[in-house]
Formats: structure tokens, sequence, C-alpha cells
RNA sequence: AGAGUCGGCCAUACAGUCGCUGCCCAGCUUGCUGGGGAGAGGAAAGUCCGGGCUCCACAGGGCAAGACGCCAGGUAACGCCUGGGAGGCGUGAGCCUACGGAAAGUGCCACAGAAAUGACACCGCCUAUGUGCCUUCGGGUGCAGGUAAGGGUGAAAUGGUGCGGUAAGAGCGCACCGCGCUGGUGGUAACAUCAGUGGCAGGGUAAACCCCGUCCGGAGCAAGACCAAAUAGGGAAACAGACCGUUCGCGGUCAGGUGUGGCCCACACCGUUUCCGGGUAGGUCGCUUGAGACACGUGGUGACGCGUGUCCUAGAUGAAUGACUGUGCUCGACAGAACCCGGCUUACCGGCCGACUCUUAUU
């Protein structure tokens, strides 16, 4: 069970640190959001979380959007060492069970660092 | 038992594992570990009112704009609440009311109607009055004139009913009701009620302009206070290498570093250090002890006030309160704190408690 934590030094806080990710990244599309990807050296996998008045007007929906990310990347962040992720909401999530986005979520994080090691090499 | 009214309360529950944010204690490597304990709402929402708090402005006063508008009280304050009055709705418990002024002025009111407010004679009614005609001398009828009782129109036609009165009528007179004025009585008052008096103001609309009265400086926690990198720029002080001159203020000459270049020359750039002030990123405070909660007592019809005791009950900031598993049931609505209170409004699956009303039945 160690490493299934969600300390702060897992998080970007800082919109330094958002747009460092932002310049550079390696983007895929699932349904509903937009992950940037970002690779830095001896790092542990961070996660930073957009999900604005645009997607939802409705505090209960935004929050539950953000937790389920959350939840979603404690489970996977051993697996997401030296990366640091931004998540982007967009609309079509609130119509989306939470299970649903649980799914789409689990199945994400893989093809991110994919697509990250392929534009390292390139 | 059924139907209903008002007030109050609750908002899936329990257990386990993992995770998140403050707080307290201990330890050390000073941001981590271990332990303990806390962690969304009745609306946290809409941001519609009122206040606290903060900064700015301010001698005093006025205008404008806006809000409010029966009376009294409660309150820090209110556009809120409580009690009362008036009007309306309901068999009732109860509920609803933007409830000052239309004899200060302006605007608007289709159509209909004879006439729409300085009212009006279309039909009808009248023959008392003046006059013409007819006459069987009873009267009949035209015109003038009188008449707002009746018909008809309209949202609205100079108050309603009855009696008297009259040529027919009319507040013309009278009684009761309505209205205005004056006075008495009850009530803090709104108002109620009684007596007298005037024959009687004249449609509606003020959530149309408006008039009267009352209240009101502006901006908001991204308020505001503090700490403070890097970079650029501002100010001050010290040190400015060697040599020469000096009227002791300083002046002159030669040097230094970095970059370009293979190198000399050359070209370009640069005093150094320390301190000060402003200030960006970032951080700290504001930030939860307060018109506070609960219990008891007490004053008041009540909103609420007073006294005593006990308690501390989220404080995030790229923004915490979640996930999974199991069990139970009525299968779980609306919905997430963001400086803090008091209200209003809107959303909402349902459940519980108390008081009361109506209908029906039984004893």
């Amino acid at each position: 069970m160690d490493g299934l934590t969600l300390p702060r030094s897992a998080r970007l806080l800082k919109s330094a640190e958002f747009r460092w990710v932002m310049a550079k990244a390696s983007k895929i599309y699932p349904p509903g959001f937009v992950l940037f990807g970002r690779r830095l050296v001896d790092s542990p996998a961070k996660i930073g979380l957009a999900v604005s008045r645009k997607v939802s007007k409705k505090a209960v929906e935004r929050n539950r959007i953000k937790r389920l990310v959350r939840e979603s990347f404690r489970r996977y962040k051993p697996e997401l060492v030296g990366l640091n992720i931004v998540f982007v909401a967009k609309p079509a999530l609130v119509n989306m069970s939470n299970k649903q986005i649980s799914f789409h979520l689990d199945n994400s994080w893989g093809r991110l660092v994919e697509k990250c090691e392929k534009s390292l090499d390139g």
C-alpha cells in the first residue's frame, strides 16, 4: 500500500508550474477532458486540476469531477513517476456517471506515459 | 377514520480499509513520522435588502437619484419580524393585501352612447305656464317650455331604499343607510362608536408622471496591513590600483574585467562593495470568540429583552470533508463554506413531533 497517498508535494500548486507544463506538453484527448503531460527528471508524479465555471455552474459538479480525478491519479501514481500532469475538464463530463469518468481516467494514464516517451525520443 | 391549517425538527444509518485539510502532543533530519481529536447547509445557492469590519472622502447644509409608505413595538439595522386596525377570501382552524395623496397639476381610458365631468334631452314623461288649432265644452293635440323617475349605451351617467310632494319630476322635504364636517366617549395610536350638522363633494389609473413624509457619502476581504527573492531602474555612503601636479577642492597619465577573434592591434560593454526607499513573483496576517451556541431562571400577548452557568463548534486558497467493501431499510431530493452576522427569495425525495379546524361513524 506504499505510495498510494496524495500529499501536497504531488500537486501542482503554482501558476508558474501550470505554465511550465502547458508550454511544452504532450497532450491526449479522452472523452470529456484533456491531459497535458511533461517529463521532469527526479520529480515525483504531480497533478494539477483545472475545472472552470464553464464546465458547470454548480460547485457540486465541479467538486465531483476533481475528486474523481484525484482518486484515479492516487491509484496510478507509482506508474507516473517523473511526470507533471495538468487535467483540464470539458463540459461533456457533467453528463457522465462516476463510473464512466473513472473508466476513461484509468485508461488514460498509460497512454499519456507512452506519448511522453515518444516525444522524448523524437 | 378522512380532509385540512399553523408552528417546530431531521436530511440514509452503522462498521472496516485507504486517502485529504487544519488543530493539540511527542520525536527528529524543519517538513516528515507516530498518537489524539475536529472537518459543509437548511438553504452553504441567488447576491435582492440591512449591519459589523477595512480603506478613501467629509465644516455645515442643499439638490438629484433610489428605496420605503395604516398604527404601535422589537432590533446593531432593515425593504425583516411581532402585535393591533382596516379591507378581501374561506363553513372553519386560518390565509392574503404596494394599505399615504386622485377637491395641486399633467397624461391615458378602445368601442358604444343623446351626453364622459363647466355633464347630457335620443326614446319616454308633463299640459300647471305662454301660444296656435280642433271640440260633442269633458277634453284632445302641435310648438315653446319643464323634467334625470323609467328605457337604452358603457368599466363609469351627480349616492341607495321608502314615504311625502308635484303638471310631471327632482335631497324639493322627511326617515334609515352611505358620504363630508364638528364635537363627545374608548384606545399610546391606526381606528371604533355615539351625537349634532351639511342635502352632499362626484369614474378609474399614483407597480403613469407627480405631491407629501421617512431613510440614505463611496468602494469592497482581489477590502486592507506586513515580510520580501531574481531582474531593471532611483538615492546615499565607503573603497576606489600606481605615478605626477596641486591653491588640498581636485586635475592629468597609465592600467583592470568580460565578449568577438588563431594572435597583436582593434571594436563593443562594464567601477566595486554595502546600505536605504519604492516594489513584482512568492509568503504571512486579516481568518474565525461571535449582535456566538446550549441549559436553567425571569419580564413580556408576542417579536424579543435581562440574569446565571457551561461550552468553543470547518477555516481551505490551482482551493480539503472523498473512494472502496459489507449490512439494513422507507433505496436516499435540492445541493458544497470562501471575511462574518441578521433577513428575504428561489430549489427540494421524503420523514417525525406538537397545537388546532371541518366532515362522518361508534361508544
